[in-house]
This record gives structure tokens, C-alpha cells and sequence, in this order.
DNA sequence: CTTGACCCAAGGGCCGCCCCCAGGTTTTAA
DNA sequence: TTAAAACCTGGGGGCGGCCCTTGGGTCAAG
């Protein structure tokens, strides 16, 4: 297979299926006459179980060390259960840390509901956001700002 | 006043000053001398603004956006009360985006309790992930794996 | 024989910084 | 007084996970 097919195969774009290649999560042959990546259909297999992965949470790091156990012939799971554990509660605290920020937010557009517009004064930028630092701790800055 | 300094006083790393200078965030003037950039007051505030802004959930595109228009003179809190909105929304998104991820793990770490360890039949990578596509409709991948 | 669909490699762009380099400047303390 | 420590400069690369472009080469259908 090349890369169209094998994309359209596992669902996902040619460009990932090249930027897994560069990455040595697939290893196609060359076929010599014209250069192109020729994909097996163990390729197939692993371009799915990467996506699976992917869907699962896991980084393409992740998956990079896991396809590497397996390719060593050991059984990966004891370490996918481990990773998954941790992803998981990565994505917990990312979750709080959203939910944080989406507090702040709202009760900020509920505060400025009743204030006015900015008197341009030549001095403020905009006391909407100046005027405010409510009683949240130091925070970083936005944890992720939504795609 | 120079780099560390402002830095200091806005508490964000010099690397952040200095970024937001590229960016045009800030305008110092340069000392002939030496070189250096010279911040005034008027920096200082806005980078306080800018942190502010950031801790309100806006992005720096944002940030610069407002600024912009503050410049111009124009009194930008309506374009900051929509901005925050749209940034509120989008948030929430994500976050409920990160839900849905969460419980799929979650559900899967469940499942593969009972499950054993992989019988490395040269044929699997790892079953605990090839075997698992549950009720779950095509999702995209890791919507922001947690810093 | 041309069109259009595919292939290649190499590079830049996104976001918001952080870190490193090599070299010049200023400040501090011995 | 001098040496070390701490600062400054510009430019570049790195993070993640791709997407998109450029400038080619290849190939199937009409």
C-alpha cells in the first residue's frame, strides 16, 4: 500500500501517516523504481493501533514505547495499565485546572454584567480587566486554551 | 528600567518580557550606550495588564488585540466582554471534551483489570488497547494531554 | 497526451514560552 | 582594583501533533 491508501485505510490523514513514518512508528520499504513508501500490512496494524491509542489518551510518545516493548517481544501491558493510570490523572488535574479557569471566568463576565463601558481616560486600558484580581491566588496563565 | 526588573515587578520570567517585546507587546527604548532596552511605566502596566488578561483566560492574540484597540483610543470593553465569552465557551468545551476522554479511560483502566497480561502470540501488539473500541463513536485524538 | 490524482523531501507555522549559545556590560564583593 | 557574578544582546532550537506549502517526480484514465 502507499500512503493515500493507507490512510484512508486507518482514518486518518496522509500527512500523519508521514509525520508517523518520520517519527519510525512505520517502516514501509522503498520501492526502488520510483521512491515511494510501500506500507505492509503490519504498517495497517500499527497505524490503527496507534490511532486506538490515540483515542485512548495516550501520547504518540507513549505509543512509541509501547510499540518499542512489543517489538522487543514483551507483553506491554503491565506498562500500558501504569501509563494509562497516569495519563488518566494528568487529565484529572487538567480537568480541575480548566474548570478553575472557567470559575474565574464566569465570575468575571457576571461581574462586569452591570459595569459600564470604559471611560477612556487616557489612563486605564480597560478597568474591565485591571480592575480585576479577585481572590484567586497566583495562577498560571491559561492552562489550555481550547483548540 | 531593564528586563529583570520589569520582570520582577510584573512577577513573569525575563524570557516572558522579552517575548512579548518580539511580539510588540511592550515598546522599550534603547539605550544608546549599551544596547539595552529601557522600560518605562507604561510598560509596567501593561504587562500587568497582559498577565491579568492571560490569568482571565485570554490568549496572548487576544491581549494583543485589546491593546490595539485601547491604543487607538478606543474603549475596548465591549470587544473584551464578547472576547471573554467566546474564550468562556470554547473552555467549556474542552473541558467537557476532556470528560468524555476521561471516562473513556477511566472505563478502560475498569475493563482491563480482569483482564491478564498479554499472551505475546507474536501477533498482537497489545490486546488490552486492540481489542478495545467501545460504544465510543470516532472521537479525534488527545484533546490536550495535560501539561 | 493531457489532466488530475497521487507521490517525494524539506521546510515553516501554530502557541507560549523555555533554554542555550557566544559574546558584551554592569554590579558587587574581596 | 580586579575578578567573579549577574545581567544584557540576538539568534536559534525545542516542546506536540500535526497541517500546509513549495517544487518537483509519477502514474492512471480519457
Amino acid at each position: 500500500m502507499r500512503v493515500a491508501q493507507l490512510a484512508k485505510a486507518a482514518v486518518v490523514s496522509s500527512e500523519t501517516v508521514r509525520h508517523y513514518t518520520d517519527l519510525g512508528l512505520l517502516r514501509p520499504t522503498r520501492n526502488p523504481d520510483n521512491g515511494y513508501q510501500e506500507y505492509s500490512s503490519t504498517d495497517l496494524q500499527r497505524l490503527r493501533f496507534i490511532a486506538r491509542a490515540r483515542r485512548l489518551g495516550f501520547s504518540l510518545k507513549d505509543t512509541q514505547q509501547i510499540l518499542a516493548s512489543a517489538d522487543n517481544g514483551q507483553a506491554p501491558c503491565a506498562e500500558v495499565r501504569d501509563l494509562l493510570s497516569e495519563r488518566l490523572a494528568a487529565l484529572q488535574a487538567h480537568i480541575e485546572e480548566c474548570q478553575r479557569l472557567a470559575l474565574v471566568m464566569q465570575n468575571a463576565f457576571d461581574d462586569w454584567a452591570d459595569k459600564g463601558e470604559c471611560a477612556p481616560d487616557g489612563q486605564a486600558i480597560c478597568r474591565l480587566i485591571e480592575d480585576f484580581e479577585p481572590d484567586i491566588e497566583r495562577r498560571p496563565a491559561t492552562p489550555c486554551p481550547a483548540h
